[in-house]
DNA sequence: ACGGTTGATGAGACCAAGTCCCATCACTCT
DNA sequence: AGAGTGATGGGACTTGGTCTCATCAACCGT
């Protein structure tokens, strides 16, 4: 059954997100997962590195998306812009199927130590294409830091928000980075 | 043989260190670190929860002092001295010894992306404790999640320094806060 | 000195994640 | 039809991690 049935990465990772919504991630065997989508063990570790991935898919999309989004801001724009230009580029892949599935993963992920792992990697990972983009633009190392450090938080504000609302997602990046440059800036000295 | 022997643990940690610096951190196993400490499997997974944390050990302890150097702040002080009260407080854990091991150590994680993903859960922690010692403070959301992304990238900073400088880790600690507060407040505005 | 208790360890069975290798089947192209 | 291609099935194998039970040294009270 099901062999060369389309789309055998998107069976397994719906199968997945339900069977680790009903039973847990740890209950949850990669066999079971792969059964459920109509597959074996093998082809699911031929479609993901490990177990985890299945919720972490197309982070190498977003990394992209960003880095170009950086690249392609105009070199007398701000850092600042220019992250925002890539927190607009990425909103491409927020889809509405994703935001279906959005919150089900989120409680996922925060269930478990394992996945909550993969998780800061990732973000640790977009943190580090921003920095590089800005690097790459002429921003001084620390400033590229920071400024790498508040878009990664306002991609995870924006991401919550746009969970719950909704539309577009450039509308709820533009105002997330807003309020966290504004609240940086606002600082007092630690002295 | 080794019985009883003292710290155990100390041994355990040494022999990881030494066994993934010798010949990598995935082709190294659990029950040869263990052969090396003169120990088993069974005793290692007794001191640490998994193969990861015999290179992250420490961590509830750094939590703890962060917390208290954050609860331990006048509430008149800013967010940003509290957060340099908790950089100053887990000074008290960076001594020679883990000095000596941290360039070793910081190559290990490197050079593996499982260690990454623990590192930057580690970080997230760290992250976590400062937000909610703020927002208990009744620090806004926002400002506190920014003051924490600031201070644990400040943190990173300053242990990269400590790492080369030595000394008292408060002395690399305090200017790294200050560094990256400043870069945070010149920030110019995204629009 | 003796026996019981405690606490860390040893030993081994066991499960699941992840790797490897090879056979198999569907589809395509010539 | 026959060969090639690419995704899949299947099973052996390694290793991280759990669990249970036995063991042994130190301590403690009588």
């Amino acid at each position: 059954m099901g062999r060369w049935e389309p789309e055998a990465r998107e069976r397994l990772m719906v199968a997945a997100l339900d069977l680790f919504g009903e039973q847990g991630y740890e209950n949850t065997g990669v066999a079971q997962i792969a059964e459920r989508a109509g597959l074996t063990k093998s082809t699911f570790f031929r479609h993901f590195r490990d177990k985890r991935e299945v919720l972490f898919g197309g982070q190498d999309e977003l990394v992209s998306l960003i880095a170009a989004g950086i690249e392609g801001t105009p070199a007398s724009a701000g850092a600042l812009k220019a992250v925002e230009r890539a927190l607009v580029a990425i909103g491409v892949t927020f889809t509405d199927s994703r935001r279906a599935n959005g919150p089900r993963r989120l409680a996922v992920i925060a269930a478990n130590a394992e996945l909550r792992e993969r998780d800061a990697l990732k973000m640790a990972g977009f943190s580090g294409v921003i920095k590089d983009g800005l690097l790459l633009r002429g921003v001084p190392e620390i400033e590229a830091a920071v400024v790498a450090e508040l878009g990664v938080l306002a991609l995870r504000i924006a991401y919550g928000r746009w969970l719950e609302a909704g539309g577009d997602f450039a509308d709820v990046a533009r105002p997330a980075l807003e309020e966290v440059a504004a609240a940086a800036a606002a600082l007092e000295g630690a002295e």
